[in-house]
DNA sequence: ATTACTTTTTAGATTTGTCTAAATTATATT
DNA sequence: AATATAATTTAGACAAATCTAAAAAGTAAT
């Protein structure tokens, strides 16, 4: 049973959907996929009868196991591949999401099993991200945002969540990317937007959509991979 | 302007006919892409539109100067995906040409170019057939098929022109690959067909339709790039 | 040059993935 | 509970790439 390069694109977003909101619904999967809703309603016919998909209509919807198992090898071609550009290809890590999206569907599992083992079995992606086996198994939490941490305490940036162009140029000027060491320094209640003092620089601010983004892991240093 | 993968595959197959005849016909076409010749008719109008062949209908066809850079840059990335899967990720020269037809639609130019210097810019692919530059450029000749070939003289094989799994069943089971040092015993005139001596075995007999495949440098040894 | 054959093209249908506009169902408010 | 609003689905259309069957153009052979 064949999966289209736009059905794993479907089933990627729906998985990452309900990794927050257990349940999806139709508009949401629209805009994370920069659809219409009728589309969606489309294509959810197509992957349930592909069973894939746990779908009435009207009632929402969510993947099953084998859907799940369908997503999570495209998250892995995806990061495998973003690694495979940033560390082999001395790509920027802000660049390579766009690559990525089209070399994940590659369809041949050889391919990404001896990428995996060429690259020694990364388990972060360049953003952070954790990439899962060869059986869909993750081996790496998932890392804490910004605006949940506790106060004046020095972090690393380990990952960020949303790669839009908009979110890395706010990123760029304020001199965060991926291994800054930084500290919260203050919470504005009115607009969750929070003071962050990067080593070595005065402190910005930083609104709580941007804040949401941007990963941390507590302390430990930030280990390169080679 | 936007070539689809579609579009960029009839290009390719387009280029390797016309290196051959000259002018190419729909027929052909259609045989090399296993399709049939109303859907060239069809896909030939899309690209006289889009000015990359020369084309009027029941006259023949072929590409023009900005058709041939466009399948040369397909050649190009087909042929570096296909030393990367041999040289990098140790698949066999055999079994590569299947995920290069995929890969070879990837669109970033940034990425072929990396890829390339990654690689360091190789100018021959694991079949022996030569790699065009950045400018679409090949720096290296055709090698000569086995049939046409001198008596006694040892060759060392540098490529295999075509790639089917029934052919390459054939060369595996009388121990030539590539970079097999070999010599013509004999021609019998009657098929075609050739008695061939490779280096510490006994001799064998080839058949014309597998010579025609089989490509040769002369003498200097096989170079095995890093 | 007329007929027979081959090649190529056209006409019309199909599949996949998308869209807009309208209809339907669900939800929220009074 | 009735109604307004929002979310979702259906209906119908379109573009891309393919196909089959039939028509048209070109080629060859007497």
């Amino acid at each position: 049973m064949k999966v289209s390069a736009s059905k794993e694109n479907h089933l990627k977003a729906i998985f990452h959907l309900q990794q927050e909101q257990g349940i999806v619904t139709t508009n949401a999967l629209a805009a994370a996929l920069k659809t219409r809703p009728a589309s969606v309603t489309d294509m959810l016919k197509k992957l349930k009868d592909q069973k894939l998909l746990i779908y009435e209509r009207y009632k929402g919807f969510k993947l099953n196991a084998e859907g799940k198992k369908a997503a999570i090898q495209v998250i892995r071609k995806h990061r495998l591949w973003e690694f495979f550009l940033v560390r082999k290809l001395q790509f920027g890590w802000e660049e390579v999401h766009e690559i990525a999206e089209e070399l994940e569907h590659i369809s041949s599992r050889k391919l990404v099993d001896r990428l995996d083992s060429f690259l020694g079995f990364p388990d972060t992606d360049p953003h952070g991200d954790p990439i899962p086996d060869g059986q869909g198994r993750f081996h790496t939490q998932r890392q804490k945002c910004l605006c949940e941490l506790p106060l004046n305490k020095e972090v690393q940036v380990s990952g960020i969540a949303s790669q839009t162009t908009e979110m890395l140029e706010v990123l760029q000027y304020n001199h965060i990317q991926l291994g800054t060491r930084l500290e919260v320094r203050k919470k504005f209640p009115f607009d969750d937007s929070l003071e962050v003092k990067v080593r070595n620089r005065p402190p910005v601010t930083i609104s709580a959509q941007v804040a949401k983004n941007v990963l941390v892991k507590d302390d430990e240093p930030f280990a390169e991979k080679r």
